[in-house]
RNA sequence: CGCGGGGUGGAGCAGCCAGGUAGCUCGUCAGGCUCAUAACCUGAAGGUCGCAGGUUCAAAUCCUGCCCCCGUAACCA
């Protein structure tokens, strides 16, 4: 079983490019496990709890349930919108999280991984918050931004952190593909250094937190985040649960993780330090930890992206301008796998009229409209086979080999160059061998037919290779091709001569309609 | 000396881990074609791969030093 899972997002805002492209490109990757034969489990969701929700709430004078529940139907409108294929819907305000988490907080306290302290510091009143040293500004101080600094003295839940710390060390030294892409790694590496002599809060006083699930032997206190949101990976895939009706998977079945698709933002300390430690104490062996799969961020004219900068962009907005298939393919095509990328409408643009339109589209059109003129949308397989269509199937056995590579590495951006590769061959296939003035000449009508087949096999494969980025257009070309078939394929059938001998295609119509970029945005 | 990432033809990127004729897309220039969404195909110009050393038969790729840019510094989820 593939399991895929995605950070899930914090529900005290709106969904932004970051949050979209995450969500797309783990839904890219499974639904390419699927076209490949292997079951999957694709689970996305929301963080609710927490005191951000909690404040924001007040803010906006609603119960932070009814507040956090009105941002997650943004999320999962949006998911919803381009076109998410996920099994599974992670919410930590859900009954079977709630039972799970206390569950694993009750064991790991009676295995002596939890203890309670006192802790003494500066406290912000106004966000109520300890502050630490380097909240003080250039004077030493703590600014205004703080509001009223006191000294206060809290208890609250420790997990003992530093007692996995030898062993995350080893952890990660000793497995190769603990973190990839491979380059990420020497930073969780120097943080496990760092971390080791530190035991992590998990509390919150209730009266300073209420918006959380309760420490199941202490109610006086809520846990949040970290024995929270974490857990979702586990809970929401049946980790402990008993009950037949729950509708959980089969945890058994389903763990480890083949991906946690993340930022890097939360790589150190959350998931590489804290969840493996945390997923230890429950007893995971080594071959049970989950596979950390790192993205970079879109930044924005070299520049983060922020509120303060007002420099958001909004992914609602931009499938209803450019379309879901455009952003999506943008999304995947434009950033290479754990890096950085600039966000650059001219190029989603761009890329979309070149790559899409100029390339697939074309081809798609042209080899159904020759079809449909010359054949009367008829393929036909005459036994005709020459140099030019050996190349071209060569091509094609090329570009499968290097996609299915590509992907298997999560390379998306790679996997969809080695498909472009096939379609400039086809492309090229079609100025070499003519079929326009092959047409004019009956004594090449074996040829001809070899010639049209060999370009709408080649548009056939494309749409089942297109299908995990574009699922739409995907079923959009098959329909033309007369083939809804193609659907059903997996990669292993995807041999030459999925269409047979008399089938009948239809008439084209162009999949990817030009796009122009607003002269202002 | 906190940590991490980056600096490759006009633009945006890949290649670097596992050294071996510098690759892709866009743009520019010149041709060709006409089945097709003014799409497609061919060819050309354009790079001392941030700088300086070193290792090697061979370095964008490994090592050392330096310069510049970005992110982050961890109970702030």
């Amino acid at each position: 079983m593939f399991y895929l899972t995605t950070a899930i997002d914090y529900t005290n805002g709106a969904p932004h490019i970051g949050h979209a492209y995450e969500k797309v490109w783990a839904d890219v990757i499974a639904r390419y496990h699927r076209l490949r034969g292997d079951d999957v489990f694709f689970l996305t969701g929301v963080d609710q709890h927490g005191q951000k929700v909690e404040q924001t709430a007040r803010r906006h004078g609603v119960d932070p349930r009814e507040f956090s529940a009105r941002n997650t139907a943004r999320f999962t409108a949006l998911w919803t919108k381009l076109g998410l294929s996920h099994d599974g819907w992670a919410a930590t305000t859900d009954e079977r999280h709630r039972r799970c988490v206390q569950q694993i907080l009750t064991r790991l306290h009676a295995a002596g991984q939890l203890y309670k302290k006192s802790y003494r510091g500066h406290y912000s009143v106004r966000q109520e918050q300890f502050l630490s040293d380097k909240d003080r500004n250039a004077d030493g101080e703590f600014g205004p931004e703080w509001g009223e600094v006191t000294e206060l003295e809290e208890d609250n839940w420790y997990f003992r952190l530093s007692d996995h710390a030898g062993w995350l060390r080893d952890y990660f030294t000793g497995r190769d593909d603990a973190v990839l892409p491979a380059f990420r790694k020497a930073e969780v590496l120097n943080a496990i250094d760092r971390a080791a002599d530190t035991d992590l809060c998990i509390s919150r006083p209730r009266e300073r937190l209420a918006w959380g699930i309760e420490i199941p032997f202490d109610p006086d206190f809520v846990t949040y985040v970290w024995f929270d949101a974490l857990i979702n990976y586990i809970s929401f895939a049946g980790y402990l649960n008993t009950d037949p009706a729950a509708g959980l998977p089969d945890f058994a079945s389903l763990w480890p993780a083949d991906a946690h698709v993340i930022g890097k933002d939360i790589l150190v300390p959350a998931h590489s330090i804290y969840w493996p430690a945390m997923l230890h104490a429950m007893g995971f062996e080594d071959a049970a930890m989950p596979r950390l799969l790192v993205h970079g961020w879109w930044n924005i004219k070299g520049e983060k992206m922020s509120k303060t900068l007002g420099n958001i962009i909004d992914p609602d907005q931009l499938a209803d301008t450019f379309g879901v298939d455009a952003l999506r393919y943008y999304l995947v095509r434009d950033i290479s796998p754990g890096r950085d990328a600039d966000f650059d409408l001219a190029r989603l643009v761009m890329l979309h009229n070149t790559e899409l339109a100029n390339n697939l589209g074309n081809l798609c059109n042209r080899a159904l409209n020759m079809a449909q003129r010359y054949r009367q949308g008829t393929v036909r397989h005459t036994g005709h086979d020459d140099d030019e269509c050996r190349t071209l199937r060569a091509a094609h056995a090329t570009a499968l080999a290097a996609y299915r590579r590509a992907m298997d590495a999560f390379e998306t951006d790679a996997a969809l160059a080695a498909l472009l590769g096939f379609l400039d061959a086809a492309n090229g296939f079609a100025e070499r061998t003519r079929p326009w003035e092959l047409a004019k000449d009956p004594a090449q009508a074996a040829r001809l037919d070899a010639v049209l087949a060999h370009l709408l096999e080649s548009v056939a494969h494309a749409a089942v290779l297109i299908s995990p980025v574009l699922p739409t257009a995907a079923a959009s070309i098959r329909d033309q091709l007369g083939a809804p078939f193609l659907a059903n394929l997996h990669l292993p059938d995807l041999r030459w001569g999925l269409l047979p001998d008399g089938h009948p295609t239809r008439k084209p119509q162009p999949v990817f309609p030009r796009l122009e970029l607003p002269a202002q945005t």
